[in-house]
DNA sequence: TACACGATGAATACAACT
DNA sequence: AGTTGTATTCATCGTGTA
């Protein structure tokens, strides 16, 4: 068929004996070849691959010393020349140097650049729409990208893509950058993937490869006090063994694909689903993919209680009998109001001393178990108190208290943490291999359940890096640091999409690197509850796993060339 | 302005059944 | 193997009120 033995031995090796994904692989590969030379280096699938190879070695400061450029009057001067060098325009290298900083790494602003073409390129192609309506077609064409191609350095090509749009790069206002020559070639380009997305889309898929299965009952690799589960062969693959350990976190019910989607992402490790009521009395039906190992783990102690009348010994006196509820559903970020607790209350007040009606009992129970609501007072239920919360997900009384929080958020902010004991269980083999404590690069920190978590288990904070948007989650992690009399030090960031190579390149090197990355990005587009958005990886929010993405990508492959 | 409230179902898994 | 019924779910939005 014409494909170079070179190719088809590639395509083998990433593909294995999957006949399709290797032709698919193939296709891939022949379209980039077929690229004009002189462009090659900008969407070359070997063209990131070659970035990161050349940021190892710190081109910038190598080159420096090559007496051609000693001459040049600025380290400005230099570095556009440089990239015009390297066949970018002049007015495109002070835009990306503008927009980065000086100091920025040349690879990272090669990477900018490209990105920025090819963006500016697809924003041309979708004509008038709104700004934000644009960002989001732009992330739905990246996931479409993404999730068609395999290869891993189309990816991580890609993904640098896909950041620019999370970014905003239309506020660039630039100039045109891009020649007639390029645009034509950019068309050719889009032609030829819109060609082979709907190709794809035609094809049957083969949707039992696609299909992460949940275990039942939801025990992971196993939980304490359960037999243990059939273990299949757990592979982990060399690339994403060791050091930097990392997990991730999400909900278990995302839509179909979802899973598979970010298992594909994360060195297609198999998650680990674990049902948060075998270490707590509420559910909390989570996945995590990581790369630590799950032999002698422990549990945090003192083990909490595991069902209502334990956790909540006030409602027993009040809870009814025909209300067989052992624990809680899951936190969610939103109460049942007052006025349907008022509702329940006169429904069985109507029957006196008496056992309500079957059809009354039917209804409060399902109400209850829909809102989790807990029996307060006589006939009287309410949802949880804010505090009730923090000690079900295994956090200090009055963690989210304080700094002029309203209840609602501390029940936002609640809804969306770990589930401390469970996460401990998992993070408890790092203590023997980090007795003198750790660096922790924290994604999407929220209100710090990660760190809890390693403190709890008595392991030394050595370093965070905590990247979190809410100014709330920050001051209460911030608090939670002082208040536990930390050692270590905890550097914050606000926004993981604006978070660059360069910047962690500053945190690592202070830090000897990172220890552990940790996260759960965001479930908004994912969660069952969501009756309006729940759009998947696409959506506007959850879409920030592909951050995290990046984030584990960059750090992994700095640290192996330390 | 900030906060609390209430209306807004569908997707998914699974047990039980034909 | 297909069908039916049951249970659960890290939510968003507009609106009223203090």
């Amino acid at each position: 068929m014409g494909f170079s033995k070179e190719m088809v031995i590639k395509a083998v090796k990433e593909n294995g004996q999957n006949e399709g994904a290797v032709l698919d692989a193939l296709l891939t590969y022949k379209t980039f070849e077929e690229s004009p030379e002189d462009e090659q280096v900008l969407v070359d699938p070997c063209h990131a691959e070659l970035a990161s190879n050349v940021l190892d070695v710190y081109p910038d400061e190598e080159i420096c010393e090559n007496e051609e450029f000693k001459n040049l009057s600025t380290e400005k001067d230099r570095t556009v020349s440089l990239l015009v060098e390297m066949g970018y325009q002049a007015e495109e290298a002070l835009a990306a140097i503008d927009r980065c900083s000086l100091d920025t790494p040349i690879a990272e602003l090669v990477e900018f650049i490209s990105a920025a073409q090819f963006a500016y390129h697809t924003d041309a192609q979708l004509g008038e729409l709104s700004y934000d309506n644009k960002i989001h077609q732009h992330q739905k064409v990246c996931v479409l990208f993404l999730s068609e191609l395999t290869c891993s350095s189309d990816l991580r090509f890609l993904n640098q893509l896909y950041t620019m749009f999370l970014v905003g790069f239309p506020k660039l206002n630039g100039p045109v950058y891009m020649s007639k020559k390029k645009r034509k070639y950019y068309d050719n380009e889009m032609q030829k993937l819109q060609k082979q997305r709907k190709y794809l889309e035609k094809q049957p898929m083969d949707h039992d490869n696609e299909i992460v299965h949940l275990p039942n009952p939801m025990v992971g690799f196993g939980v304490p006090n359960q037999p243990s589960p059939v273990l299949f062969q757990r592979r982990i693959p060399d690339e994403a063994e060791g050091r930097p350990y990392f997990y991730f976190e999400n909900v278990a019910l995302a839509p179909k694909g979802v899973w598979h989607t970010m298992s594909r992402f994360l060195y297609y490790i198999d998650p680990e689903f674990v049902d948060s009521k075998f270490f707590c009395a509420a559910a909390r039906k989570r996945g995590y993919i990581h790369n630590l190992p799950i032999e002698n783990r422990s549990q945090l102690l003192p083990t909490p209680p595991s069902t209502i009348h334990e956790a909540l010994p006030h409602t027993k006196q009040y809870w009814p009998s025909w209300d067989k509820r052992m624990q809680l559903n899951c936190i969610l970020t939103c109460i049942g109001s007052a006025k349907l607790t008022d509702r329940i209350k006169k429904a069985v007040e109507k029957s006196g001393d008496d056992e309500p009606l079957p059809g009354v009992k039917k209804y409060v129970i399902q109400q209850c178990k829909k809102w989790n609501l807990i029996w307060v007072g006589k006939n009287k239920v309410a949802p949880l108190e804010p505090h009730e919360m923090e000690m079900l997900m295994g956090f200090p009384p009055n963690h989210t208290r304080g700094g002029g929080i309203s209840r609602t958020e501390q029940y936002t902010v609640l809804g969306n943490a770990f589930q401390v004991d469970t996460v401990a269980y998992h993070l408890s083999v790092l203590k023997s291999m980090f007795p003198d404590g750790i660096s922790v690069l924290s994604l999407f920190s929220g209100i710090g359940g990660a760190e809890v978590a390693l403190h709890r288990l008595g392991i030394p904070l050595r370093n965070v890096v905590s990247v979190e948007i809410s100014e709330t989650c920050r001051k209460i992690l911030k608090s939670w640091w002082d208040e536990t009399n930390q050692q270590g030090k905890l550097i914050h960031f606000h926004d993981i999409r604006m978070l660059t190579a360069h910047e962690l390149e500053k945190c690592m090197s202070t830090f000897g690197g990172f220890d552990l990355i940790i996260g759960g990005s965001p479930c908004n587009n994912l969660a069952g509850g969501n009756r309006s958005t729940r759009n998947g990886l696409e959506g506007s929010k959850s879409c920030l796993f592909f951050e995290y993405y990046r984030i584990i990508e960059l750090v992994r492959s700095m640290m192996r060339h330390r």
